[in-house]
DNA sequence: AATTTTAACTTGTACGTACAAGCTGGAAAT
DNA sequence: ATTTCCAGCTTGTACGTACAAGTTAAAATT
């Protein structure tokens, strides 16, 4: 609970900014104000803010202030394209399995550390639907490390890395994926509602996090017929 | 010429691990040795470094020192998978079309801001091998912004990337991207040799490099029976 | 009234200092 | 000979100060 003194700032500003208490391209209070408000040198609240711009957070303008960013467009992560931009309206998630604990499944295809084999594996799958058309079968693992909720409640806006960000304050801060195009197989081209042999996109995912010894591994199965894959990041 | 300082010792030490004079898992002048060494204080010896950690090119170890990274594993450049791996040997590259003023296409998926279509634009078209067999057909453009010699001369190990890093000090900073499973057409079966509708990954993109009007847009055609694409990044 | 200047804000760079914390190899103690 | 300890290195955090540079709005000048 203790740990340096800028990452406390650093915690305090990004919960405000979570919980919407500002909001998209809300002015931050400058960092003089910052540093009477905590008694505190610029120096660190300095190295506060800049944690907060590495994490897409906000970003500073010289001579002027700190800038809630628009929408957190983080490191990589894949959207469906008009995924983000319709949030909720047309877009649809539906579990078909639950979070639970389940085997480690020799079916992802970027190899799993060791010392996450050894824990258990919270599994789960998921269906995504744009205007009510099928677009995207996707199969999560990682390693149960007594994230407690995670299993039972609700994710944030039906985002998993919301949920990691918002209730344990775990991000994103890398990943590695393959690409593959292949022929949908028969359970695939009918969950995703098309013939098989059809063209899909085959991405496997290793999402690293914040956490050292929690990684993501997920394989996805994309219709990128109508909508293709998205993906921006930014040093 | 001029700038901060802590620029010119970041351009300094990149330069020199650019030129290989320091390599892979080499370490680093300690901070102090830096500061007397260019008689500035640790503060900004400590901004320098930190760009160069931002840039992918070293890492620091908390009470040994500051390394050279093993390959530049920047951000998310697209990878034929055992390529980076397999370098030189297996792998070459053959230009269809060498780089040369063109049209600006309207085969270019992403949006081409409008200052840069008032520019001049660079094309250029290759094909991607891995041991013999052509897996990528590449087309890219760019706006002319009177880099002298890259047109004729020819690009550092391949790379365009390292060309714009070596010769122009240009960094990739950010990426936008769409992703396709396609079924090849006629022109791309030929050339990836294969059968005309077999899947095939489209890959559209956007780099956002560090000169803020030069964009780089490439459309990308692999065939990833054998060889899937490979990605990584990290914050 | 319109323009210019100034003053008061913002962030950016750079200085210097001090101590904490992690690592390593040689000296000291066992 | 082995272990323990410590001194001297490394990077990490945090303090405080000063001035440069970009922005803005009020004040002074025209």
């Amino acid at each position: 609970m203790t740990g340096p003194k800028y990452r406390q700032i650093h915690n305090y500003l990004k919960e405000k900014i979570q919980k919407g208490l500002y909001s998209e391209g809300d002015i931050l209070p400058s960092e003089n104000e910052l540093c009477s408000s905590f008694s505190i040198t610029r120096t660190t609240v300095r190295k506060a803010l800049e944690e907060l711009i590495k994490e897409g957070f906000i970003e500073k303008k010289h001579g002027k202030g700190s800038f809630v960013k628009e929408r957190r467009q983080s490191l990589g992560l894949l959207n469906v394209k008009g995924f983000s931009e319709a949030v909720g309206q047309n877009v649809k998630t539906v579990f078909l399995k639950k979070p639970a604990i389940r085997e480690w499944s020799n079916q992802i295809q970027i190899p799993v550390s060791l010392m996450e084999k050894q824990k258990a594996c919270i599994h789960f799958e998921r269906l995504r639907f744009v205007k009510g058309e099928p677009v995207m079968l996707e199969n999560n693992w990682l390693p149960d490390i007594k994230l407690g909720g995670l299993i039972s409640n609700e994710f944030v806006e039906a985002s998993f890395f919301k949920t990691l960000s918002r209730n344990y304050r775990i991000e994103i801060i890398g990943s590695e994926s393959e690409l593959r195009a292949e022929n949908a197989g028969s359970k695939i081209a009918e969950l995703l509602k098309i013939k098989e042999g059809y063209p899909v996109l085959h991405i496997s995912l290793k999402f690293k996090t914040s956490n050292p010894v929690l990684n993501i591994y997920s394989e996805l199965y994309c219709n990128t017929q109508k909508y293709p894959i998205g993906n921006i990041y930014h040093l």
